[in-house]
DNA sequence: GTCTATACTTGGATAGAC
DNA sequence: GTCTATCCAAGTATAGAC
């Protein structure tokens, strides 16, 4: 009995699972208009009624998604970030970082949440709420990145933070508009060179 | 008859206008998932089957909305930044613009249909096209900025045209996310600072 | 050019069998 | 916990009257 009842608690983990990933995959291809509960059903190959029980609303399994995502994707750029703390690995870091982000669509996700949360006034504060740690984990790097150079005086490690993940949405934005992604990594070299200077100047 | 006829024309602008306007103020409003034909006749007060008369599709209707908010936006950037060629004075300018936009909820629109592009494909280059006169024109007044400083030949000018347009997309979601505006106030007014002290290395 | 009426499709969500 | 069947709302689009 106990077994039987372990057993079905992992079988609605694995099902809860396979639906995040059927909807992140559906965001991903779709964006929101396409990741209506039938899509996400059929693609993952399970009952559209599935995301009802186990989330209420198609809504609340999109946001699941996005945390799940957004989750994993800060645990990766922060152990990858640790290995890197002069100002020109942490440029290559961030390069590298970005151009898995744009191949696996991690930033799509976002773009879309937010676009529709426009249309779902609800879901601003929770999607606020998952981008909020990442502007605090940008700030915590910046500090560290530009401490004792000319650029900690002059620029709030604040301002640099939003600014940086500003621009890291952008960028996904145009670069998927303009399906090609020259533009983005003309960018990351220009970036490297400057870095590259700063670094000469720091201490 | 020519005078019925040229009423005729000119009561067809007039209504593609008051079509055009209420599809604007449903895609800043409730965004794309919330700029239907039903929701747009009804806020602009006239009958759904007329989008389709004068349109098209809802598509094609939300991409000539794209296309008057932009042009007109666009000009009206031109006609500004003339007035300022210091790099202080346009950053104060780009403030000032960039506020103007905020409130008006110009930038929504072509974020909502960013987003929208990857449900429907075809709307990608058609929006691309759109985008392309900004990224041309944030180079130009970079350029004229930038003459004769020690930035223009460390930055290519389209990295940092490139980079702008996307900053200003993702600030406007991120603002728009979080409710409030005070971190991209924050940030012009270090952008503000910078251009400043850039200026007293110009020639 | 504009309106009414309507065909057709898709989507969210639930009830009830298994 | 999962599936089938179904309800209902909302969307695109068109035909045809005015």
């Amino acid at each position: 009995m106990a077994r039987s009842a372990r057993r079905g608690r992992r079988d609605s983990q694995e099902t809860r699972q396979r639906i995040i990933d059927a909807a992140l995959d559906a965001l991903k291809r779709e964006g929101f208009t396409g990741a209506s509960a039938r899509a996400i059903a059929e693609h993952g190959g399970f009952n559209q009624a599935l995301i009802f029980y186990h989330f209420g609303t198609v809504n609340h399994l999109l946001l699941a998604a996005l945390d799940e995502t957004s989750g994993r994707r800060l645990a990766a750029y922060q152990t990858a970030v640790e290995q890197a703390k002069t100002l020109p690995e942490l440029l290559q870091t961030a390069t590298r970082l970005y151009r898995e982000d744009l191949a696996a669509g991690h930033i799509t996700v976002l773009n879309e949440l937010i676009g529709a949360s426009l249309a779902y006034p609800e879901l601003r504060p929770e999607i606020a709420a998952r981008v909020q740690p990442w502007v605090r984990f940008a700030e915590d790097v910046i500090v560290q990145a530009l401490a004792g150079g000319p650029l900690a005086e002059l620029i709030p490690s604040r301002d640099a933070a939003f600014a940086t993940v500003a621009l890291y949405l952008g960028m996904q934005m145009l670069t998927h508009l303009n399906g090609d992604n020259t533009a983005t990594e003309s960018l990351f070299a220009t970036g490297e060179r400057v870095a590259a200077l700063l670094a000469t100047l720091q201490p």
